[in-house]
DNA sequence: ATGAAAGCGCTAACAA
DNA sequence: TTGTTAGCGCTTTCAT
């Protein structure tokens, strides 16, 4: 809590440098009205001279329209979500909105929390990539009147708009990709396996697996990469041994690295390894990391088309977008060799 | 430019609901002046009833007192910035403020207008990266009265308040390690060699050479990897062939990284590599990788404590904070063994 | 085409 | 302790 600036100069100053009344002042500034040349440029002058800058909080207050839109994430600091709102921004500022971000840490509470915080601004509109798939925060949304898309996760109950990836279709691939390869026992390592999407991509690894007669294990290994790598130390040292290890997100596919090159398997002969996020290091590890890529940018771009719509008024039934995923198919996930001394 | 939500209730609905005026609702929910217990339990209940939440806009119009401050960065996107950035919004939301964040892409005009953008939110203050030494963004917060501080990068000219790291004693360390362990041709890669970073990582590594008979080469490798690539690609072709890398951001490093590996040279056999901002997957690669640790949380919680500082009245002189980073020595920058076959 | 005046939601000064 | 009133900076009637 903090004396605001105070050297700022209001619209009155401006008004009256320029020997105009401040309506005439909005309208120049606004384009609203037709101002008179002459005094349009009177206008511009003062507001120069006096570096002008308007108090879009006020404007907000009385015209009550909104240019600030939210933006709810589990994590900042996580290149993946860093990336969402990367492309967010830029689609925001072309529309002439600014974005009020905030991290939920991935608890739900907070993630409540956090969105009063945000409504408290007045936002058009909010974007979520929802901590779980209660997603309380869409009651608050609700019940404020604002309108709200999610991404990344599938909410359950009440539908709302939503951008994801196809996690299924996506998941399938892989696991297919895997069993073609000869793996027999495939270990999905995830940070919650309660997150809607995780629980989409095992659903698409076990359809792909049914009926081949190879086996399917899920192991929760934490929000850390630290923590994954010792989760998955300790599994690999327990029976059945994994064959194939498919990482259900950035944090989990770097601890899985740890943990195999630590409990000296070789990558892809003792165990094959394919994950979800691809990130520029991946291929520059020994073998490459076998990834799927998701389409972050057209994630962020859609939930921003989506949003845009509603605020300016749409009221058709929530729609849910499904973008596909590519799989960058390298080393790492390739039939174990006949002989390959390779480590990790 | 949307409409705002208008299902929102007002203070003035609360009041009414409780049953008294609109000042002792804003007395109950700021704590300012006390209030009888009843009255004060009716309002929150009234509150509770109608999900009120309070219009900060209007609340900081009025009062002069603002709970945002604006952050200005070169690419959220950036795990490095985004690192920076999860620091301040911790700090920030404990002291009871919100971030208005908003990337300048690099481009100083683009900074420049940001900050505008920024300042039309009346900030508490303002928190920058600069995108270059100039930093003309300092002189429109100056003039509105807005205090700043630098971080990361030392703007040149008027001095403002700065948190960075300490550049030159460590990439003076750096280099001394490198000329130690056998090298005579450093090559420095960077991103923009006149970020003032840079330099001054520049400067350091020179120092630490001169008089060992060692060269300095600095070649700029651009705004991504794949660039970095490219540029290093060429240069690995030409002569003299360089046997050391010390790479300034993480993009080049990675980007070194490629071209290293493309050109068919081991390391740290036939070069040593070591380059600034140590990240997770750099101690899985083979060799892994020896890097500069940034203190990135300490920079933003210094930066945000300088931040607090001012706007809490503080008018002493500006202060340089500089952060000691730590040298993760490993394998890719030891002294190229007699024999070791370890491609990259 | 322009200005005067009201009022957005809130808090601070002033009354009671 | 509580209520009343004015006014933050802006936009929007409503006059002119």
């Amino acid at each position: 809590m903090s004396i605001a600036s105070n050297k700022m100069p209001s619209i009155r100053a401006v008004a009256s440098r320029a020997g105009v009344s401040t309506a005439t002042v909005s309208n120049v500034l606004n384009a609203r009205r037709s101002v008179a040349p002459d005094l349009a440029a009177r206008v511009q002058q003062a507001v120069q001279e006096l570096g002008y800058i308007a108090d879009l909080g006020a404007s907000r207050l009385r015209s009550r329209k909104s240019t600030i839109a939210g933006v709810l994430i589990p994590d900042i600091g996580n290149p993946f979500f860093g990336a969402f709102v990367a492309a967010l921004e830029s689609a925001a500022r072309r529309d002439g909105y600014d974005l009020l971000i905030v991290s939920s840490g991935g608890d739900p509470v907070q993630e409540a929390a956090r969105l009063r915080a945000l409504l408290t601004w007045r936002p058009a509109g909010v974007i979520v990539i929802p901590c779980d798939d209660t997603l309380a925060a869409r009651d608050i949304a609700v019940a404020a009147g604002v309108p709200m898309v999610a991404a990344d996760r599938v909410p359950a109950g009440p539908l709302i708009d939503l951008v994801a990836v196809d996690n299924f279709d996506i998941a399938y691939q892989v696991a297919r990709h895997l069993v073609a390869g000869g793996r027999r026992h495939i270990l999905a390592a995830t940070g919650n396996q309660s997150i809607s999407n995780v629980q989409e991509r095992c659903n698409g690894a076990r359809a792909a697996i049914a009926g081949t007669g190879a086996t399917f294990e899920i192991l929760e290994v934490g929000l850390s990469h630290a923590e994954a790598r010792a989760r998955l130390s300790e599994r690999l040292q327990a029976r059945p041994v994994p064959d194939a290890l498919f990482t259900l997100n950035n944090l989990a596919t770097l601890g899985a690295l740890e943990a195999v090159s630590a409990a000296g398997m070789s990558v892809p002969g003792d165990i094959a390894m394919a994950g979800f996020d691809d990130e520029p290091w991946m291929h520059v590890v020994s073998p490459p990391l076998t990834a799927v890529r998701q389409p972050v940018e057209q994630m962020g771009l859609a939930a921003w088309e989506r949003l845009m719509a509603r605020v300016g008024g749409d009221t058709s039934p929530p729609v849910q977008v499904r973008l596909p995923c590519t799989l960058e198919l390298r080393a790492s996930s390739q039939p174990a060799p006949a002989t390959q001394p390779a480590g990790v």
